[in-house]
DNA sequence: CTTGATGATTGGTA
DNA sequence: TACCAATCATCAAG
């Protein structure tokens, strides 16, 4: 029998609602700002060259030119910085700048290559997925949730007003994730775009290689994706809570429906010798009375454990219930008998075998079989197989005083 | 509020 | 794994 899913996390009482507009981070990416850039001026992406050796005319040339740019005027400049670009050194002198950077500062930070993925970011990931938040389809996911949550004990006919709200509320939670990631996915395309334009229109004037690019692009995504964890985990805390609320609710106790109890009672007494419905008789009972099979083994479980503890107690039940069957056997039978017809103080439901107060059939016949004056929703194929077993320990510790007025049964206590 | 009824859960057993 | 026995938690009547 499963039980109720682990609750992770926040208790039932937590008081916390499905807080999904705050998830924490999610205000915080309007205010992503990009990382300080380079001065797209002219003086910019000039380090590592006031060291220039002067053992080449040219060089020292280009680098007084650069040096005064920002002296000139800007049509001066700009046709200067023409005649730099197309200057013969221009290439090679810009390459060699790349190569000074890529081994100075940037190459500390190559170090922290490619980290695993975070287990934690993992776990989240398979935690929604198998929530059906991050599933591919809309209802099948949620839907799938919903089943595994009430599988442990099944619900009672009328919590489907509580699967209906949460499978909306999952929904909801879904639809809310799957917009913010959008967004997020949205705005780290969107900035990882317009830093690599920014980066690749500074790199006419200042030495950026395709390297430092990628660099940059994998520390936005790292920044990016620390983002979406908080979003994730934010999710998943909400289905939590969801999730226990609605444990909760099903946690509590309803009475089953009269009707229900009557069809149960009516297995239960008119099978009292061996009160062990078969699965599919559980099957059966459990579409009579719109409860699960588990609850069906539950009531029975109950039934048989109290009546044993207080047989007389349930006398007048038993008597009720075999009143009925009796009488129902009787009608089928097309018989005009009523069941008082028999007269005070003796139910001679001579069709009914077993079905009167559990008094076994002194012959050692098994009680099972006299189906005659059964509800015809049992039929014999429904017996257990257990019975065997369990009539042993049943018949034996329950055989129940004699019904009042019900003159010397072969029992009494 | 008290109390008995009752559905569900849990730990143990065969 | 089904069942038992004890227990919990809630319902509902008084």
């Amino acid at each position: 029998m499963l039980q109720q899913q682990p609750i992770t996390g926040n208790g039932p009482n937590s008081g916390r609602g499905l807080a999904l507009n705050t998830h924490p981070g999610m205000h915080t990416l309007n205010s992503v700002h990009p990382p300080p850039q380079h001065r797209p001026d002219g003086d910019a992406g000039l380090e590592g060259t006031e060291n220039g050796h002067e053992n080449r005319r040219d060089i020292g040339d280009i680098l007084q030119q650069i040096m005064t740019i920002t002296d000139q005027s800007l049509d001066e400049a700009q046709a200067k910085k023409h005649a730099l670009n197309c200057h013969r050194m221009k290439p090679a002198l810009f390459s060699v700048l790349c190569e000074i950077k890529e081994k100075t500062g940037l190459s500390m930070r190559n170090t922290q290559e490619e980290e695993p993925p975070d287990p934690q970011l993992v776990r989240l990931d398979n935690m929604l997925l198998a929530e059906g938040v991050a599933g591919p389809e809309k209802g099948g996911g949620a839907a799938a949730a919903v089943s595994a949550a009430t599988s442990s004990g099944g619900m009672s006919p009328d919590s489907s007003l509580e699967h209906s709200d949460y499978k909306q509320k999952l929904s909801q939670i879904r639809t809310i994730y799957h917009t913010e990631l959008e967004k997020y996915e949205q705005a780290c395309s969107e900035f990882t775009t317009h830093v690599m334009n920014l980066l690749r229109e500074q790199s006419r004037t200042r030495p950026v290689s395709p390297r430092e690019i990628e660099r940059m692009v994998a520390i936005i995504h790292r920044k990016f994706s620390s983002i979406q964890t908080q979003l994730k985990q934010s999710t998943c805390e909400a289905v939590m809570i969801l999730r226990s609320r609605f444990l909760d609710a099903r946690r509590k106790r309803r009475n089953f429906s009269k009707q229900a109890t009557e069809v149960l009672n009516e297995y239960f007494y008119s099978h009292l010798s061996n009160p062990y419905p078969s699965e599919e008789a559980k099957e059966e009972l459990a579409k009579q009375c719109s409860i699960t099979i588990s609850q069906v083994s539950n009531w029975f479980g109950n039934k048989r454990i109290r009546y044993k503890k207080n047989i007389s107690k349930f006398q007048e039940e038993a008597n009720l219930y075999a009143m009925k069957t009796a009488m129902g056997a009787t009608q089928r039978e097309g018989s005009p008998q009523t069941p008082n017809s028999t007269g005070s103080g003796s139910f001679s439901l001579s069709g009914s075998a077993d079905l009167f107060l559990g008094v076994p059939p002194v012959n050692g016949e098994q009680p099972g079989y006299h189906m005659g004056a059964q509800d015809s929703r049992f039929s014999e194929r429904l017996y257990s197989p257990r019975e065997s077993r369990t009539n042993g320990t049943w018949q034996e510790q329950n055989t129940p005083p004699s019904p009042p007025g019900s003159e010397g049964s072969d029992n009494s206590d």
